[in-house]
RNA sequence: GCGCUCGUGGCUCAGCUGGAUAGAGCGUUGGCCUCCGGAGCCAAAGGUCACAGGUUCGAAUCCUGUCGAGCGCACCA
């Protein structure tokens, strides 16, 4: 609908020999009293025409068709508004789309051609995903279908941190409570994994491996440096520990890890599943390593004349793309840092032949997109090909008191434990509705207590109000039938503001899509939604006049199409029974 | 100290990328079921868009400064 008015406003400006280059903004008016679309395109061109605007607009319109079975009638406004009436006409052929195209109404071809990687959640594997990770992953999903439904192809992924020192943490963590449950006397070290998660993993090791992993616990701590808490260093305490383990366990360490890691993942997916979240790959950071993939790409940083040696590491020069300071890559123990394998990664992810990436990343990483981007400079690549979206984080609260979310000392409240307490729709719509830059407050209490003012169930209930409608006509065995002309019985302001509002759904794809915005959809579809109960509350649909009755139906079927569309798009189901 | 993000009714948030009289939800107050699902509808009260300048036909939106909040500024991941 908007399309073909662009199209219109184009030819108009041809015929006026107007070749400034601007984009033909046309906008939905606040108000009706200034028709359904408004163009400020006359007072653009006045700044550069240096002419009045009311002139411009004039000519404007004298090129414009109007009195045809699209446009009413065009008026000029204010200082120099174009404000254009749409016919019935145009919102009944918008009414037939709906119901022809089906789940293709709102689709686009934006992308069309276009691949698009985007990785997202990508928590450590060292505990369960708690409700920080919620918000990634819902606003992932949402984004990558709003995409696929803007004519991208879309390939989803979560790139696994299943290599770094982190991972080390982990295994002893595990190890040193397998110990515990083999009867051995230990001191945990105040940097381990501390969530009860650890001991469910030692205790499957113990059962599926008896004692085959134990060691004195005299042994284990001989000579390690002194833990925070006896007066030394928490860091070289773990890291002696994790030496020591790796000493005595030598193979068997392998398993160990393993253990840990694959239940870890294992519970990722299977919460990430239960949330409506699916990937095309999990990506292994091993996978880089155990390819010499990052050594490969430190080479080509280093051929390229940008690295260094200082105090025995080796050095990304990143001042000279503009950064603030250089970054390590490998350090003085000879081992890559996280920056390294990261730089390794994305050059991979192009390598594969993705036309965009898109990282969503927490905010607390916000410092270290400008190194990458510069890596992937000096590899040779443009920057541009890499948008890093940046959520910020959700502040828990249980009522008044704040919630602190650490994996390390285990106290976190879990995506599972929030999925069965609120739902997975609620949860779902909660975390997509903000915008993503904005911090969000998460309430517990009011999550759990409320749920029946999150506004999915009023969205959801008119879309099960619906259906019952459907099936009303269904048990009173009778049928209906889709006429355009009958059409013309709408009249009701409801009527109108509905015919309206299901016309602006391609739009708000189109916005939402290429904004990276998927809770503009929300605060549609909530809209709709409202629309509908307006609508409902003073026009029975069911009623003996069958012209009228069938045109309602139409109206109600078309609502009930682009709801589905939508809700699908932010990952919430559509029950029609609630 | 420097950088990033942000500041909109009592609370939680939108505001179509500079447009016409700043909008919702929750909460508050008052109405609406002999009628297709009341998880609903209708209405009212409530805002100098943090503050001060600037840019122009026009600013919540762009620029500068001030104040306030969150997060960064590792040979951690």
């Amino acid at each position: 609908m908007k399309q073909h008015l662009q199209q219109l406003f184009t030819e108009a400006l041809e015929q006026l020999d107007i070749n400034q280059d601007i984009d033909i903004r046309l906008e939905r008016t606040r108000d009706t009293k200034h028709g359904d679309f408004a163009c400020n395109l006359a007072m653009i061109l006045a700044k550069k025409l240096h002419k009045n605007p009311r002139d411009i607009a004039n000519s404007i319109v004298e090129k414009l068709p109007d009195n045809n079975d699209f446009i009413a009638k065009v008026e000029i406004a204010g200082p120099g508004f174009i404000n254009i009436f749409l016919t019935k006409q145009a919102y009944h052929t918008n009414i037939d789309d709906i119901l022809k195209l089906k789940t293709e109404y709102g689709k686009n071809q934006l992308g069309k051609d276009q691949s698009i990687m985007i990785e997202f959640v990508s928590a450590n594997p060292t505990g369960p995903l708690h409700v920080g990770h919620g918000r990634g992953a819902a606003y992932g999903t949402a984004l990558a279908n709003l995409l696929q439904t803007a004519g991208f192809k879309v390939h989803k992924e979560y790139y696994v941190n299943d290599a770094g020192r982190q991972m080390d943490i982990l295994a002893v963590s595990v190890w040193l409570r397998y110990l515990e449950l083999c009867d051995e006397t230990i001191e945990f070290p105040s940097n381990g994994y501390q969530g009860d998660y650890i001991w469910d993993i030692a205790a499957n090791l113990h059962r599926n491996h008896a004692d085959k992993f134990q060691q004195k616990s005299t042994t284990v701590f001989a000579e390690i440096s002194p833990d925070i808490t006896n007066g030394g260093d928490k860091e070289l305490h773990i890291d002696g520990l994790i030496q020591r383990a790796k000493q005595l366990l030598e193979d068997d360490y392998k398993i160990v890890f393993k253990q840990a890691l694959d239940t870890i993942l294992d519970n990722i997916n299977h919460d990430l599943k239960q949330f409506g979240v699916e990937y095309e790959e999990w990506f292994l950071e091993s996978s880089l390593t155990e390819a010499d993939k990052v050594q490969q790409t430190i080479d080509q940083l280093q051929t390229a004349g940008h690295t260094y040696k200082k105090d025995g590491a080796l050095w990304f020069k990143a001042t000279s793309f503009g950064d603030e300071k250089d970054r390590v890559i490998v350090r003085e123990n000879g081992q890559f840092t996280y920056f390294a394998s990261d730089i390794a990664y994305h050059k991979n992810k192009l390598e594969r032949g993705f036309d965009h990436l898109i990282n969503i990343w927490g905010a607390d990483h916000h410092g270290y997109v400008p190194r990458v981007k510069h890596a992937m400079t000096a590899l040779g690549y443009n920057a541009k090909q890499l948008t890093v979206l940046l959520v910020q984080f959700a502040t828990l609260y249980r009522g008044q008191e704040r919630l602190q979310m650490s994996t390390r000392s285990g106290e976190f409240v879990t995506l599972r434990e929030l999925r069965e307490e609120v739902g997975r729709d609620a949860a779902r719509f909660f975390y997509v509705q903000r915008k993503s830059e904005q911090h969000l407050n998460f309430d517990l209490e009011l999550a759990k207590s409320q749920t029946n003012d999150n506004p999915v169930y009023y969205i959801q209930y008119a879309y099960a109000r619906i259906s019952s409608v459907m099936r009303q006509l269904t048990e009173q065995g009778q049928t209906w039938q889709y006429d355009k002309t009958n059409l013309t019985s709408l009249e009701t302001a409801h009527e109108q503001a509905l015919l309206v509002m299901l016309s602006r759904y391609p739009e708000v794809i189109e916005m939402a899509a290429l904004a990276y915005e998927p809770h503009q959809l929300t605060y549609y579809l909530r809209d709709l939604a409202q629309n509908f109960h307006s609508f409902y509350d003073t026009n029975k649909i069911l009623i003996p006049d069958n012209k009228l009755r069938d045109a309602r139906l139409s109206l109600t079927a078309a609502v009930r199409q682009v709801l589905q569309n939508g809700l699908m798009i932010i990952g919430v189901s559509t029950p029609e029974v609630m």
